[in-house]
DNA sequence: GTATTCTATGCAAACGATTGCATAACGCTA
DNA sequence: TAGCGTTATGCAATCGTTTGCATAGAATAC
């Protein structure tokens, strides 16, 4: 990196003032302490020069340094792109950068990517791998660090987080099933550890209840992580079980293509003989054989209001946290279909 | 941000020494300038409080930040998260950081994002969405910045970059196609001012004509974009010359799924009526109706060599430089299918 | 014991930008 | 013109870290 671009020195060189005015009239809060004459002098010679303020030095001085943490478990889950991409125009348009860290599984991984960024003295965090209990959470909080969390919430509520509503989700998608005809429907969910899929777990529980469906106990796994692989090995354990079954409702979409590959594997079809539903309608699952039911997330909205109110902590760090939640809405697809005679009588018994 | 974090002068107060002798102890290239004794000392006392170096002012001093900026043109398209997060690992491994900018379709977004970058003393850019001539590029190799290209490269050689044989990728799909027996072959190319869409397009031509195949250059098309609708529009284009043809090759998978949604508003089918092949091998391609054949590249390979060239750059700047060749191969999927007799005899008029 | 050489540590300045305080300059009034 | 009040600008220190130079202290040789 060759010292070729202008400083402020340079500028003030050229100007014949003090290097302390030309910083006066750069920054719009400060120039009205500087004659107009003079400060359209300055900002002239700035311009021609191609000065460019350094955020390395000017945060070392005031602490803000315009840049934004941005922690995501996984960016090649389709999930997080529009996610990240909503986040960094968001926080471009107000001048701010993202530090991108994808902190894979390793929660050990994550402590240390945190440690990098609270070093680097990042002006907040937008978090979208927090469990419920995140001691990294506790401890960003604990240090005044401006921390919110995208599509997880964790249980000490003074955290901000932008989420959806995924009682309406799975509720949406346990109606669909039922008013297709489904009766035995069988639970894929995610690792209790996260918001998400404790929330949608319990939900599937209560929607059940509510819609007066017997619901067998052993059709309702949470898989260890919301991926492919893991949604496959949920339903091979639950057709190992040898019960009756017409339909899966899934947690999210990976959990539902594993679910896609477990029928493959079995030479069943969907939803011929499964139906299956899945959570986030990610890109491209209308794409896929078949095309995925799914209860749609606005990701953009997410990264869009996760960046809004992080901005929005940072500039007024005592104000109260907030909780968005967005509702989500039921995109039917061709992988749900009403339940028909053969499956109704027989059932599939899965074996 | 809360001044909670120690800095060198605590631990300096601590152990009862200068700063300058902590940050000796602290870079292992200076350790041995400390009495070992005392190195101890210090090294045990910085790791009780916690200690953690701040790039920002060891960057302002040294000139090396840590830092490097990852510019690409969309974190949506599926072709980018793999290489991000090999970047980003790879990064992480030697201690950088990515500052991840997604620019979008716009040029003009891009120049700011780079100035914004070179504002805060970036060691290096990695850039993904060069132009084949590109007065951005030029203008980081003439400030001496550190830059590799990943999968586009431009017409200045002494630019690092890390790319696929497209030439061999495009005959091994031409190849295919002729061994399936298709003839009437269409070709829907990207934009030329990319590296990608130029060389794409040249071996395309030359694929034919070493094949001693005679392509009627109504049926090439270069879309301005690689995107599903650019790759649906040119194919509409091609439907409108009432050409007969067979098949389709084009310059990435986005362009071959326009092409999918085109065939599906002609009513026709692919492999049935129109094989199709892509470039890149994009997650997810393997579950489309149908699944794409397409060119593999390996998209992590791309990520961690660019990040790999970068560091080398960084570290030795006057070394020349290097561009990276990957060799991609075919996947044969369920897009691209033997020429039938009802296809040879009357070929395929589309309109 | 004294002189010389080597080693370990401290000092001060640098990096780029900001800001509280001091004061020179300007404007107004008697 | 002199005195007072206000405004505009400069000064010096800060932020955290690094590094060339100076020198105190230790080790060695005579």
């Amino acid at each position: 990196m060759l010292k070729s671009r202008a400083n402020i020195k340079d500028v003030a060189r050229r100007a014949g003032v003090h290097p302390s005015t030309v910083s006066r009239v750069l920054n719009p809060a400060t120039r009205s302490m500087v004659s107009e004459a003079l400060a359209k002098k300055i900002l002239r010679i700035a311009e021609e020069l191609g000065y460019r303020r350094n955020p390395l030095a000017s945060g070392l001085r005031t602490r803000r340094t315009y840049t934004v943490g941005v922690v995501i478990p996984d960016i090649t889950n389709p999930v997080f792109p529009p996610i990240v991409r909503a986040v960094e125009h968001a926080l471009d348009e107000k001048g701010y950068i993202a530090i991108l860290a994808d902190s894979g599984s390793k929660r050990r991984s994550e402590k240390a990517l945190i440690e990098n960024m609270k070093a680097r003295q990042v002006d907040g965090l937008i978090l979208a791998a927090a469990n419920r209990k995140d001691h990294l959470v506790d401890s960003c909080i604990d240090e005044g660090i401006p921390v919110v969390l995208v599509n997880r919430s964790v249980e000490q509520h003074s955290v901000s987080a932008v989420i959806n509503d995924d009682e309406l989700g799975i509720d949406l998608a346990f109606q669909h099933l039922i008013d297709l005809g489904h009766r035995e429907i069988a639970y894929i969910g995610g690792p209790q550890r996260a918001s998400t899929g404790y929330t949608r777990y319990r939900a599937f529980l209560r929607s059940a209840k509510q819609a007066g469906v017997n619901i067998d106990r052993e059709l309702v796994i949470n898989a260890r992580e919301f991926t492919e692989s893991a949604g496959q090995a949920a339903f091979q354990e639950i057709a190992r079980t040898g019960k009756n079954l017409s339909a899966v409702l899934t947690a999210n979409d990976l959990l539902a293509l594993g679910v896609f590959d477990a029928l493959d594997d079995l030479d069943m079809k969907c939803p011929r003989d499964i139906s299956v539903t899945g959570f986030n309608d990610m890109p491209y699952v209308d794409r896929f054989v078949p095309p995925l039911t799914t209860v749609h997330i606005s990701l953009e909205e997410l990264g869009v209001q996760a960046a809004r109110l992080l901005l929005e902590k940072i500039e007024n760090p005592d104000a109260p946290s907030k909780q968005l939640r967005l509702e989500p809405r039921l995109i039917v697809r061709g992988s749900t279909a009403t339940l028909n005679a053969a499956q109704a009588k027989s059932g599939n018994r899965v074996a």
